[in-house]
DNA sequence: TTCATGCTGCCAATTTCCGGCAGCATCATG
DNA sequence: CATGATGCTGCCGGAAATTGGCAGCATGAA
């Protein structure tokens, strides 16, 4: 047996006990040395799966490693498939297949009926207009947002002035026609909005900013709540985005 | 990349294709030469993965297999929630619903980091102009197509023209601002686009339509391909919903 | 037919794997 | 505290697997 396919088996095993079970005992049910075992667990870690091993017990797989069977509803199907769609057609590349990588893991763990249901979904998403393509790498920005890292920005604001500045970005907010990215500026020491298709680029900094994302987010809330409005009659929520420019007030 | 890594990733992008793929696309997917690929192929089915290839045409991954697949990725996560925040804000009440209790039920079974990640995700949809309310149900209609049943519709076009007309309806298609359902007309004996909030009244009826719906759609989009356009230089797919109006053609 | 594709055998260079040993850390228990 | 059970790591040398390339055959569709 291979080692790729003893590693399934490993798998299998500790999934099948509940207990704690020795490094000995699992050695030898899948006919390996010790030594051999250990490394075989690493492997595993290092693929994410969370096996605890404590000295003087054994191992026990946690789960959150594999998707276990999932039930939903057939209008909860509809959704979710409705929704990754949206960002299948909507969003950039790495999202667009993380949407669709999702689906298929859910899909493998639906009872038959409701994987025919995913699949044979008729709620359909249209092509809207083509969305301005992004000079940079979109993912790098939620990358950023999920680790709270500072990025150093070249941004082009409406009126063609190019700027460099340092922000904190904690938000990426999809409009029909362009997304935002919403962040702390050091530079203006106050919150902007860029739009992705303006960044010229951006760098990801060693730096971690030193505020939380959420607290961020609340605080830009009340921030955003408050701001004076040019057209105090539409509410703040439906603003098209020029109206929240990254830098004319600067 | 160790070979065991790459067999659980081959597995999830033979889940992630619903089409056949050929050997040779999955290779360069996975960054492996052919002769490699073949042989992972082999090694997946001597695991039990029903995984089919025909000459000429490509691999496909029957379900079923006893390993469910690995945990959603923080993107994956994040597509989902991106998603279903799209559905809650731009479908109607009950898809709304449907959206945030299927992420719900997702939450479920996360370990602790990735629901953190679900919780805190920081992408947003940007409310939009307000979507014109239905005046029917549109969940009436979902449940129509979902069970392929006719529907009896009083419409008015455009033009402000009303007709009462029974259809087979099996698609939902969801514009920016817009929804239309599709389904053959039998009064125009063709198939016809209704935006939902143009439909006045709608009454399940009994009877389920003869074709499959899965096959409507085939021939729908057969058809619409070859529906001549009123301006040809404009993608078809990109057309607003106006452009393929429900009855102007009548 | 021709073409795209699946699939297999063979081979040499490279890489990885494996088991064994020795040693350390940690925890529970005597 | 001592002991035992267990997890975990480093090192080594021989053994085994992996890899990509090539050549060739099979099959089904256009």
């Amino acid at each position: 047996m291979s080692r790729s396919e003893r590693l399934f088996d490993l798998l299998q095993v500790l999934r099948r006990h509940r207990r704690p079970v020795s490094g000995r005992a699992l050695a030898g049910e899948i006919g390996v040395s010790l030594r051999t075992l250990y490394r075989d667990i690493a492997s595993l870690q290092a693929q994410g799966a969370t096996i605890e091993g404590e000295p003087g017990v054994g191992y026990v797989l946690r789960p959150g490693f594999l998707l276990p069977p999932l039930m939903f509803t057939p209008e909860e199907i509809e959704a979710l498939v409705l929704g990754s769609r949206w960002v299948a057609g909507r969003a950039d590349g790495r999202l667009a297949e993380a949407a669709l990588g999702a689906l298929a893991r859910i899909g493998a763990v639906l009872p038959p009926d409701l994987r025919e249901e995913m699949e044979g979904s008729s709620l359909f998403i249209a092509p809207g207009a083509p969305i301005p393509a992004d000079a940079i790498d979109p993912a790098l920005l939620r990358k950023a947002i999920r680790t709270e890292r500072k990025l150093r920005l070249s941004y082009s604001d409406a009126s063609g002035a190019s700027s460099e500045r340092v922000v904190w970005p904690f938000a990426l907010a999809f409009f029909d026609q362009v997304r935002l990215m919403i962040g702390w500026c050091e530079l203006r020491n106050d919150f902007r909005s860029f739009r992705t298709d303006r960044i010229a680029s951006a760098d990801m900094l060693e730096a971690r900013y030193p505020t939380r994302r959420a607290e961020l987010v609340q605080r830009w809330k009340q921030w955003k709540h408050a701001q004076p409005r040019e057209a105090p009659n539409v509410p703040a929520t439906l603003m098209p985005p020029e109206a929240e420019p990254a830098d004319s007030a600067a």
